[in-house]
Order: structure tokens, then C-alpha cells, then sequence
DNA sequence: CCTTAGACTGAACAGGCATTCTAATTCACG
DNA sequence: CGTGAATTAGAATGCCTGTTCAGTCTAAGG
């Protein structure tokens, strides 16, 4: 019976995440809004109505990707960022951790982007609001390391919060600019010097 | 006669900038998809049909909105840089008009980062197209400078398109950053001295 | 072999919304 | 005022798509 039980429920995760890899790869290429029901089950191999069998509507098969997928991303940064030490270390541990997440997500980016932008869900469900607080809370972790490297003095005294906000969408930045290009794999994480360098010592000759 | 047709194209003009500016209203708070022509309509205090004698359909009020505003932002943007002189005063008034565009036009910043990420217009109209374009070639024109300043030894030797695209990053999640916080009027624009300090020395303490 | 519980299917349904259409209204001009 | 051309309004149309549901299939247990 437990045996049953388990199996049952291992083939259900199965189910469960291969529609979800199949709306991950619809939904990157067409947004949340110009994707169909119906792409989702012809690209997962389902019926329409075995979607709704394992996810209640439209919107939770999507907010369960993206919440997934984001938590995966947070869960790497925040174990990175931790196991480094000093204010530079864990700068270049965000970074590179960050490029090399969206190398291997590649598709998920341009969710992740539209979800920051929020423009998908403007009115924002309780799902949805809570990927929201976890986007930000992120950004909180980022401030927190920079406000840290100010008070040993190796960072300049400075807003930690803007610091984290522009050196967030620094990173943002260089990852589309990386996807609209085309680039070939390992060539995104070895930015992280690059950005590392720019955000620690800016462009100026010095 | 002329006298009369110059005044039904003037009523005509007014018709239809009264007609973006609610459009820009009530896009920027629901995006593209979740904005109705009933929406826009009472927003404008037309009847639907109206909205059809002066655009053809929902997709053209919304390219024209975006393309009037771009246009405009990179006009003055080419404008003010092109009169500054030397790298960093280049890269300040990049910075400057920039933020100072987006503290006067708030509502339109959400609509801008849509664009940007490209979620609105995966299946690009050709109005779309040229806007996504014009978006691109202002980044070249950010690079541009960069690479000047390179030239003449003023700022480090990098790659000049990755420093444009973080640049641009920077600014765009300061921005956002500042709306979401609702911070009032002035206090984006006073901003600058920051951003470009942080985009020319970093934040490693010299 | 049956039985039957549960999974699967996709056609049908219902609601929403862009677009169209025509009746009502306005307005320029005589 | 009268007339008709231009404009406006918003009801009606038709398509699109999320969701449901009644029937079909599968396979485990007897």
C-alpha cells in the first residue's frame, strides 16, 4: 500500500514537471497572456483537460513555474553568498551565481524579467504577490552585503539599497544583452569579472 | 477653406492626444493585455467607436503612445548629450536626462520596461519592430560614448556595449526602484551625482 | 476473464472583448 | 430655421480561449 501510495505519487510529480518544463518553454517564447491553454497541452503532449487534472487553472501553472523556479534561483544565491567572505567575495558569489543560473535558464529570463517588470500581474493574486515579496526580499540580501562591506570600511559610504538596485539591473542588463546576442554557453558566467570590476571600480581611468 | 481645414486638423490633433494621453493612463496601470477599448474609451470619455475613427485598431493606439514617448526621450537624449563635452559630462547627461525624463513621466516608465523586455511584442508588428530598434540603436549611442572616452584615455579600457547595456540597467532599475517607493518629485533627478559616480568609480573604497 | 476506480480525452460551453455597424445627433451653411 | 453631410455613440457581432464534463480507456484486483 505505501509502496502503491509512493509510486502513484512519484508519477504524479513526473506529470507535474514535465508540464511544467513544456509551459516554461511555451511561455518564455510567447508571455504569459498570448499563450493558450491549448499550446501548453500540445507542447507538454497532454489533453487540455489533463492539465487541469494537475493544475486548478492558467494562472496557477504559471505562478507554480515561476515561484519554482524563482525560489531554486534564490535558495543558490543566498548558499553562495553565505559560504563567501568579505564584501568583494560575495559580490563576485552573487554574480557569478546569478549569470550561471540564467546560463542554464536561458528561457526562464525572460519570465524572471517580465515578473520583475510587473507587468504580468499588475493585480497581483495572493500567489503571485508572494513571488513579488520574494523578488524584493532578494534585493534586501544584495543591500544587506554592500551595507555590510561599508561598515568594515571596504565599501564607500553609500545608499545600499540604490547600490543593490543598480548593480541588480546591471546584471539584468548584461544577461539580455547576452540572450539577444546569442551567445554560446560559458561565455555568460565568464563576465563575472567584468562586472564585478565595473561595479566595484567603475569605468574611470583610474 | 484653408482656414477651415487647418482647424479640423487641429481638432483632429487635439482628438488624438487626448485620446494618448488616457490610452498612456490606463496602459501603464494594466499593460497592454489586461486594458480594454471600454477601458480607454471612459478614460477618455469617448464612446468605443470613437476611438476607431481616430486608430485603427487597440495595437496601433498603443505603438503610437510608445513610439511619441520614445521618440521624444531619445531626442532629448541625443540632444543633451551631444552638447556636453568630454566622457563623464557626456555620461551625466546621458544620466540626467534621463532621469529627468522618467521623473516627469512616471506612468510612461512601466510601459518602457514592458518594451523593453520584449513581453508585450514577442510576434513583433512591424511598427514594433521599429520601435524595438530605435530602443537598440539608443544603446549604441550610449557605447558610443563609452568608446570615445576610451579613446581618449579618459575611461578603462572594456568593452564598450557591455558597459552601455550595465549603464543602462543601472538606470533603468533606479528608476524603477524611485516609483516604486513613490518618492516625490525632484528627489530622481538628484540622483545623478550618484549614478554617475557609481557608474564612473565604483563602489570600492579608493 | 470480469469489474471497476481512476486517469484521460477533446468537444462543447460560456464569458469576455476587439471590432463593426447603423441609428441618433451635431453642425455648417443657405 | 431647414437640410444633409459628418460625426458620435454604444448595441450587436463574432471570434477566441479558459474551463468543464460526459464519455472512453487502462490496468489492478478478484
Amino acid at each position: 500500500m505505501t509502496v502503491k501510495l509512493s509510486r502513484k505519487a512519484r508519477e504524479g510529480l513526473v506529470r507535474r514537471r514535465e508540464l511544467l518544463a513544456a509551459a516554461e518553454a511555451v511561455f518564455s517564447k510567447n508571455g504569459f497572456f498570448k499563450t493558450t491553454m491549448a499550446d501548453i497541452a500540445e507542447e507538454a503532449e497532454f489533453a487540455i483537460g489533463t492539465l487541469y487534472q494537475i493544475f486548478k487553472s492558467k494562472e496557477e501553472i504559471y505562478l507554480s513555474l515561476v515561484d519554482g523556479k524563482v525560489t531554486a534561483y534564490l535558495t543558490e544565491v543566498e548558499e553562495q553568498t553565505r559560504a563567501a567572505v568579505g564584501g568583494p567575495a560575495k559580490i563576485e558569489a552573487l554574480i557569478r551565481t546569478k549569470l550561471n543560473f540564467f546560463e542554464h535558464n536561458r528561457n526562464f529570463f525572460r519570465i524572471y524579467v517580465a515578473e520583475w517588470s510587473g507587468f504580468e500581474w499588475t493585480a497581483k493574486s495572493a500567489f503571485g504577490e508572494r513571488i513579488w515579496r520574494k523578488l524584493l526580499s532578494h534585493l534586501d540580501l544584495i543591500a544587506g552585503i554592500v551595507d555590510e562591506g561599508v561598515k568594515t570600511g571596504e565599501f564607500k559610504r553609500l545608499a545600499s539599497q540604490e547600490a543593490a538596485f543598480a548593480l541588480n539591473g546591471m546584471m539584468n542588463a548584461t544577461i539580455f544583452h547576452w540572450i539577444l546576442g546569442n551567445q554560446p554557453p560559458g561565455s555568460l558566467v565568464a563576465k563575472t569579472a567584468l562586472l564585478k570590476d565595473l561595479f566595484l571600480t567603475g569605468i574611470h581611468q583610474a
